[in-house]
DNA sequence: AGATAACCGAGACGGTACGTCTCGTCTTGAT
DNA sequence: ATCAAGACGAGACGTACCGTCTCGGTTATCT
């Protein structure tokens, strides 16, 4: 995970290697500062001297504040895993708590829409979230809803193009709200609130 | 709107007044700068500038960054007004639709998520958003429930608080939807969308 | 002497004026600084921080490094007067010994060849020098000269030009001969090097 | 240049003999960047560079910055000789030309002061510069006053303390009077210059 | 009419973080 | 057993904004 971000290896690798230590740690580092200090007030050199690390390692690999807090941020969602819980609301409730919990982290919540609000003028930023946040969850939506198909709950997809705009549309409502929910009203995103919204979700899709 | 903002206490006012066209300026100026140079290279003194005013003048009225834009943003929200188009449905497409016109704004977009961000560690900033911003939209999802009550479209509830519960789920829904597909999928949320979310929305709804 | 760096009076001055404090306070520190670091150690934070004053101040004033030196150290020869001993000779050997001793303090020392190192690459630098330390003591030339012609001692120029050329050797003759026996050579231009000295001086020129 | 040096033979022990070559390329480098950058911008990095060889292999032959200029300037006065114009003053005059025509180099213009300038703060410094540089040149000296008394010119001395103190007062004049000429005063010591100052010296000194 | 009070522009101030640069040291792999 | 290549911890650089503080001057209302 972390051994791809900077990966460009022209056949040989001449002087001494990057320390792959160094990178742990400056994610570690960035999540605690987050926790301590939220994003605005985060700066990459307090980051670098809490890594144990000099300012310019921090520089040499990554672009900016920016790419450093996506990818400290991105990890935290490498937890996220579909729960086989029996049934598709079941499961979709599991894997809508999880993505939950992962929101109610302090050093998500101040992380997370900061990025994405500096990606509205930055594209490859907003590349990098979708490939490290973005696409991992929309994985699990793929498999919840093949699972769901082999278990009969849903039909088989018929035209291939309608099926990806669906998947689309489950994944801005899902994500959406649970956004809002929990970062624009501030309300938890509880297990009330998880039932309420999945029977809302699954009633309105099974047509 | 822009009045209300420097509450007037002491009855009377000595001296010279503040000048009521500089809070327009201001703001027009931030939503400028807002476009130009997106939140982040956003500075209070090139507001000022632009504005034709000095830095103290911004500072008298505002306490910061955060407090500014959010003035500058919610005012792109005033437009918002609950179409009548005859039904539950093409009622809720279009103010949905005017909601995605005011997202696709760059001033809105830049300044809307990082405000937000800011917000999850400051509890007045979230406070001044809710009252600036969410709840001029949320009084929205009211009207339209009692038009449909009074076409006969849905029916009157009997617990209020299950009702406002619900009101709460329907307006994260809405809100977190068209935001996430609009400054996180970055995809348009064009006429064809809205009309697709409206259906598993009410159908979700209409139990 | 420090007021006439920086003036630039535009008929009118708006806002806040400079602090004609913050000036002594920084000269003193540099001076300081020079004694205790040298100048390949005296970093411009550093001053700043001694002079209780912050760096954009310091900036905002001086280009840089070696004008500041320049500045602080060209007030050391503001102390250089002729005195008036009842002969050329002697008055010759106060003068020497006057700028020997000032060569000799430190801060003098540090920046004065640092400076002039720098200056063959930075016109403008030279020319600093020049009006700042160079001129201030080649008046003293003009002076001496000027007081030996009125005591008979010399006789009275008939071709200015060629007059100017031999003020110029008599200036690079005792500036350079005692810069280098302080700088270069490292011993003391004390009473006894200076009396040799300017009897070859003077024996010199008494064609 | 430095290139051949990789063709050179395997021997039978491992690693490259090329370390003879690699000073001369660093001193080299050394001047050329002094001529391009002057002392101040001059970095470690880029010499090594520009001599192709690694900043290890340099710091490996040299404590720092001032050592190697004080090397890389120091092979610039090796051409220095004293001439055999048949006069004391002749001879004067063309080493006093030569002296002159080093210090209009830019890479001794840019590093000699430079370096003095650090001495004066460090005695190890100031050592190497002494044995490096004025030692050479005092030497020529001695060689022209031992010519003037073969030739009768000047008379035997008699007492060695003193006739060193003349030789040293000499030395601080001439070396002093040229080096002000060139780098304060910023004229060009040419051979009317030249003329003018030995004619004073002289004189002064033959009492 | 004059006093009083709060406003206004301009811009200097003490701070803090930026992102870059160079330092001198320390691994690496290749020769 | 050296070398080039280059990453490393350290720390100064000069710049940009921050939010505050004088300045001299300008409106207003309240005597």
């Amino acid at each position: 995970m972390v051994g791809d971000m900077h990966s460009r290896s022209p056949a040989v690798r001449s002087g001494r290697p990057r320390s792959a230590e160094a990178d742990a740690a400056i994610l570690a580092a960035t999540r605690e500062a987050l926790v301590e200090l939220g994003w605005s007030k985060l700066t990459l050199g307090d980051v670098a001297t809490r890594a144990g690390v000099a300012k310019t390692t921090l520089y040499r690999r990554w672009a900016g504040k920016n790419e450093l807090v996506v990818d400290a941020v991105a990890e935290l969602f490498d937890a996220l895993e579909l729960p086989d819980c029996g049934s598709l609301a079941a499961d979709i409730e599991g894997v809508v708590l999880q993505f939950a919990a992962i929101l109610a982290l302090p050093e998500a919540r101040s992380g997370l829409m900061a990025v994405v609000a500096e990606a509205t003028r930055d594209e490859a930023l907003r590349e990098r979230i979708r490939a490290s946040v973005v696409d991992r969850q929309k994985r699990l939506v793929l498999e919840g809803r093949a699972r769901a198909q082999a278990r009969g709950e849903l039909p088989a997809e018929e035209d291939p193009e309608s099926a990806a705009r669906t998947v689309d549309l489950i994944f801005d409502m899902v994500a959406g709200a649970v956004v809002h929910r929990t970062l624009v009203s501030a309300e938890p995103a509880d297990e009330e609130w998880v039932r309420s919204f999945t029977r809302v979700l699954l009633q309105g899709l099974g047509s």
